[in-house]
DNA sequence: ATGGTCGTTGGACGA
């Protein structure tokens, strides 16, 4: 079973790198952030044209969220509180079978002396209970998604310059490293030990893939019977040097289920 | 790297 994430970057207008990609690598589930589109206007046809179902919840402009599937999931949990009008842009859950997967565009937090970066650390808190009230640490669940955090010095290109900053703020650690104690692995690097495996180069930055000024701030984790199961994790870095490309590149993670 | 660019819009704003 391979699950992807993606932060697409508005959905319609990365259409072609995405049915490239799906045919390429045909995952059995892709968990789409930024998604920028209202529900009456999401690409349903072309997603079924490709061989998958979608869920999904948007807004005009800006968020956004989806999992697009092969197989249509026995049910679907739209933000906190599941119907989708607390945050349904930003947090689209499904279940498949015994799988749960939780796909989140967690808020970016603009500057660190921000309202919004107080609510981007509320956000975390926020999602340790719905962890808390909505599955069980013995759950197989998958947790993706643009997190926006880089957590981990290796997960940066200059961490010494970058340290504070929006996405590598010591309370962004605090507040995700809580999340984790809930139960989770970041089955990414469990993997791959290595620094330097980024998954967003900001646009503004000149041949920023090529001279590795990057972030690690896509992520799929996993509770200890996900994680078990898990055999290989890796950053598609292709899609993100392909013509039209969104700012991120896929992340993905195969389960042996 | 913080200036650089995208995407959605229809002038900025968010990232």
């Amino acid at each position: 079973m391979l699950i992807a994430s993606f932060n697409c970057n508005s959905v319609r207008a990365r259409m072609p790198v995405l049915k490239r990609w799906l045919a390429d690598t045909s995952p059995d589930f892709l968990c789409l952030q930024e998604t920028k589109v209202v529900d009456g206007d999401f690409p349903v046809d072309e997603f079924l044209e490709s061989g998958y179902n979608s869920v999904f919840m948007g807004e005009k402009s800006y968020n956004g969220v989806a999992i697009i599937s092969k197989t249509k999931p026995d049910s679907v949990f739209h933000g906190f509180d599941g119907k989708g009008s607390d945050e349904g842009t930003r947090l689209i859950a499904v279940k498949s079978g015994k799988i749960n997967i939780v796909n989140t565009y967690i808020p970016q937090g603009t500057a660190p002396d921000s309202e919004k970066f107080q609510y981007k650390l509320h956000w975390f808190e926020r999602i340790k209970e719905l962890f808390d009230s909505r599955y069980k640490k013995s759950d197989i669940l998958i947790w993706v998604g643009d997190f926006n955090v880089a957590p981990e010095p290796i997960d940066v290109h200059n961490p010494k310059r970058l340290l504070g900053s929006v996405g590598y703020h010591p309370e962004e650690h605090r507040a995700l490293a809580s999340v984790k104690e809930w139960g989770f692995t970041d089955i990414f690097r469990k993997h791959t030990p290595d620094g330097g495996n980024y998954s967003f180069w900001d646009y503004r930055v000149k041949d920023g893939v090529a001279r590795g000024l990057g972030w690690r701030v896509d992520h799929i984790w996993g509770t200890s019977k996900a994680s078990d199961k898990s055999v290989r994790s890796w950053i598609d870095v292709e899609p993100r040097l392909w013509e039209k490309p969104s700012d991120h590149t896929p992340i993905l993670a195969e389960f042996n289920f």
